[in-house]
DNA sequence: ATTATATAGTACGCTTTCGTATTATACGAT
DNA sequence: ATCGTATAATACGAAAGCGTACTATATAAT
């Protein structure tokens, strides 16, 4: 029996990711970094510990993420009232802008994607999107 | 509207990597590289072409992908009889015997998944990645 | 035959992501 | 209070994937 889960998702997540560089050019951004910047634009303020867990990067590619992003002065990190270990990542004015305009791409990608499927796709692709984490999830080291 | 697909998508690809990399611990293995070598396992010889379209990785991927298995004598880089341009790749005797393994991983992990979804959630599931690579595809550069 | 165009693969440098080790803070047990 | 352990974030070096430019061969048009 051929591989049917797996390899179908890493080469759409490529797919994916080239798509969205194309679609935002003149952005000059990244396909982790659009995911990032279109969370922020819901949910600025945002724990940096929340976006690693949501992105599903690895912290040190957090760091390294938001190293950029604050270079171009799109995010701020600001201190958590609650933790002094934690981080706040916050939308500068600039980086609202960008946010809500890849907002907008991805959205009209989603959109795009909706139209093609039925309730029905959408609710088994999400169901095995969550069997694929539980049942590759055991070990789950750093996270 | 939250983002549903492309962000889960990216993340699920994520978490399928860092699995295999835990459980092929010891075969050195990375992700794009285990596919390759279960594809191999069963479609030996295989053109270069076909192979950097299964995966949807880039030809220059491919080209270091395959010196990778190449210097670890899994694989060889033999000539096409049809076409001169081309390559054919196949797994060696002892490239044979890493392929079977990584496919037997693989195929333990995705009979995990499939006991956990029911064949409409396949259907969906697949429905949904034909969906994104759709409404993804247009452009299609290089490829 | 010749020319034009498309395809197969590689070389090389760059960016992103990652793994590991390290520092700082929180929190539970005693 | 203190000790041990878990969590938050970073620094630094390594590797994977990519884009672009380039070479070689195929194929279609004239």
């Amino acid at each position: 029996m051929a591989v049917r889960f797996l390899s179908p998702v890493q080469k759409t997540a490529r797919q994916i990711a080239g798509y969205l560089e194309q679609q935002t050019t003149g952005l000059e951004v990244t396909t982790t970094e659009g995911h990032l910047l279109s969370y922020l634009a819901s949910y600025t303020p945002a724990p940096m510990t929340e976006l690693h867990r949501v992105l599903g990067v690895k912290r040190s590619t957090m760091t390294s993420l938001l190293d950029r992003l604050e270079a171009r002065s799109w995010v701020r990190r600001v201190p958590s009232p609650r933790d002094r270990r934690a981080l706040l990542v916050e939308l500068t004015q600039e980086g609202r802008v960008h946010a809500t305009r890849i907002r907008e791409v991805l959205e009209q990608l989603e959109a795009g994607i909706a139209d093609r499927v039925s309730p029905a796709d959408l609710k088994g692709f999400l169901a095995v999107l969550t069997a694929i984490t539980a049942a590759s999830s055991p070990p789950a080291p750093d996270a």
